[in-house]
DNA sequence: GCAAATTATATGAACATGCATAGAATGTCA
DNA sequence: TGACATTCTATGCATGTTCATATAATTTGC
């Protein structure tokens, strides 16, 4: 079952790789269009000082601030743990504020500061014409059929719940 | 800009947030639709006592083995080092074999042990399981759709380099 | 055939993440 | 009201990841 050692024969130019499995699976072609399309963008990211982590939190809170440290967790995908660690270094580098709920005491909202919108606001405008070309190649109904089957998935199965 | 502290009116059953760009944003769309779409399916994978990366080294190795390290960690979308230490957790736990390739003696051959395949071919029959019930609301034609445009992507920029 | 450059994997130290749970505030219901 | 359950955030510790670099093998150019 296992081919011998010395079997190895990478084609040329590496290829992907077609496998019986894998290459047909929705869970993977997600996960790997989804890598393939942030990855270029991740070096704008980088290079305005950011993980992508940070990036996801910025841009989520662009489009509007106060969330609860639990909201914000669900909607930029990690775990409230590592959120809350995260939004304090973030609050520590000035790039996010933290504020009490007045109406529950339980809750911490995170706002952008100055710095933290004037950031983003590069980036957002840099993911756009990233996202653009990325989809300069596709036509426009394909586009449109992506985002929409995207959103029907999302919608069927977001729970929001890690 | 930002809004009062008091101002939170959390929407009754935790609808999504409509945001003005995070919702439109293709990268956004493609990690939460992989997210969520792998989600469900990751209780299985920990049920067989496996991470997630574990499970996707697993599943691409069951398309083939004796992929380098480096070939198997742009595969699984992790870097080396990660996979590097990943696969002698892994081969300490009788989950797979690493040889040295015998034409070049700086590469490291991954390959599933028994009991790895064992496991895999658990979970594979359960992810075919679980993607069908996902795709089961869509029509046939939309699937077939989104698969196209996800390999599009994939195939136009992945460079498969981290 | 040798030195230099390149490629592949491994490793160490700093850092981030995940899990379990503590701590604090609110909600529920007798 | 007062106990108990629930919700939300923070934190400690173990574990995993990342970055830079070391080590080893191969390839290239002279």
């Amino acid at each position: 079952m296992t081919p011998t050692p010395s079997a190895e024969k990478p084609p040329a130019q590496r290829a992907p790789r077609r496998g019986a499995f894998v290459d047909d699976y929705l869970s993977y072609l997600l996960a790997r269009a989804s890598h393939v399309v942030y990855k270029e963008f991740d070096r704008e990211v980088r290079a305005a000082g950011l993980t992508s982590l940070e990036w996801r939190v910025l841009a989520t809170l662009s489009d509007g601030d106060g969330l609860t440290i639990g909201d914000l967790a669900l909607e930029v995908i990690t775990q409230q743990p590592t959120l809350t660690k995260l939004v304090l270094r973030m609050e520590a580098g000035g790039l996010l504020e933290r504020r009490a709920s007045a109406d529950d005491g339980r809750k911490t909202l995170v706002y952008e500061s100055r710095r933290g919108r004037e950031i983003v606001a590069t980036l957002l405008a840099a993911a756009k014409r990233h996202e653009a070309m990325v989809l300069a190649s596709f036509r426009p109904d394909d586009v449109k059929a992506l985002k929409n089957i995207l959103h029907g998935l999302i919608d069927r199965f977001d729970a929001r719940r890690d």
